[in-house]
DNA sequence: ACGAGAACCTGTTTGC
DNA sequence: TGCAAACAGGTTCTCG
């Protein structure tokens, strides 16, 4: 379930196996993914250090040692990426390992069944990205305050559960914290997002930091189960609140969750606590 | 300009 | 039991 906290978790994960390593093998098994895989991947990268790893909202980025500009790959898990940790390469591939990473330390598997996932490179600044270019601010940082929201959403009629999930406005969140996030907050996620008060963006600022923060605090202690580290890299179960819980009783109240459908996506939500 | 829906693809679950 | 439909964490594109 790739989300921000997933790919913090992934990004985390990857660090000690990849960071300061030299690529010594790039191996492009499938390129026919979202958007197609660059096919000189293993040429320009290849025999290049990893410098480190970073997060920006859903994406990874891998920067790499180089002459002049900056060299970065971007990757993206889509719907159903996963990066699986080998240490005995003499392992058999899956059908959807379709990226492979090789160093001294053993591989990285970028493995995507729906095939929604992608990597794009990024020669110097970050802004040169077609995809880190339209970004709003992260959710975790200040620039996630209550007057911003409120500039935001202003005079907007989409529904707040929309507006949430809308990376220009506000990148990383997807649907699961998103119908989380609204939960704890106490706000209906067919309101129209102009329609919120000052207090009530308040309140949504501050769960929506709360419920990420709390998911990746779970990520980072499922990563240091061996059992996480050498397999699968960014899966943790969680709690939910109101996620995935159609018809199961509100934590809170007791009375059963709902579901809706907005913009094609499931959205689930308490009719009692949620106003 | 904005918002809703479709498209992209495969695997798993649900329902008849 | 078998098969078809529904559904799944994402982003981008088109259309009204």
């Amino acid at each position: 379930m790739p989300e921000l906290p997933e790919v913090e978790t992934v990004v985390r994960g990857l660090r000690p196996l990849l960071e300061h390593q030299r690529l010594d093998r790039l191996l492009l098994r499938r390129a026919d993914m979202r958007f197609p895989f660059p096919v000189d991947l293993s040429q320009r990268l290849t025999g290049r250090t990893i410098n480190g790893i970073e997060r920006r909202a859903k994406y990874g980025l891998i920067r790499f040692e180089a002459e002049d500009a900056p060299l970065t790959l971007l990757f993206h898990l889509g719907m159903s990426g996963r990066m699986v940790c080998v240490t005995s390469p003499e392992e058999d591939f899956d059908k959807h390992d379709h990226l492979v990473f090789e160093t001294a330390r053993g591989q990285v598997r970028f493995n995507d069944p729906r095939r929604f996932g992608f990597v794009e490179m990024i020669d110097g600044s970050d802004n040169a990205s077609r995809f880190l270019g339209q970004l709003g601010p992260e959710p975790l940082g200040e620039a996630l305050n209550p007057s911003y929201l409120r500039g935001a959403f202003r005079n907007k009629k989409a529904p707040i559960k929309a507006s949430l999930l809308n990376q220009r406005l506000i990148a990383g969140l997807g649907n699961i914290y998103v119908c989380e996030a609204l939960f704890e907050a106490g706000i209906r996620p067919t309101r129209a997002s102009g329609s919120l008060k000052l207090r009530e963006l308040d309140r949504l600022c501050t769960e929506i930091k709360a419920v990420l923060t709390r998911a990746i605090e779970a990520g980072g202690s499922s990563l240091r189960d061996h059992r996480q580290v050498s397999g699968e890299l960014g899966y943790f179960q969680h709690a939910w609140r109101v996620y995935g819980r159609e018809g199961a009783p509100c934590r809170t109240c007791e009375r059963p969750v709902q579901r809706v459908v907005q913009s094609n996506r499931s959205t689930f939500f308490c009719a009692a606590c949620q106003r």
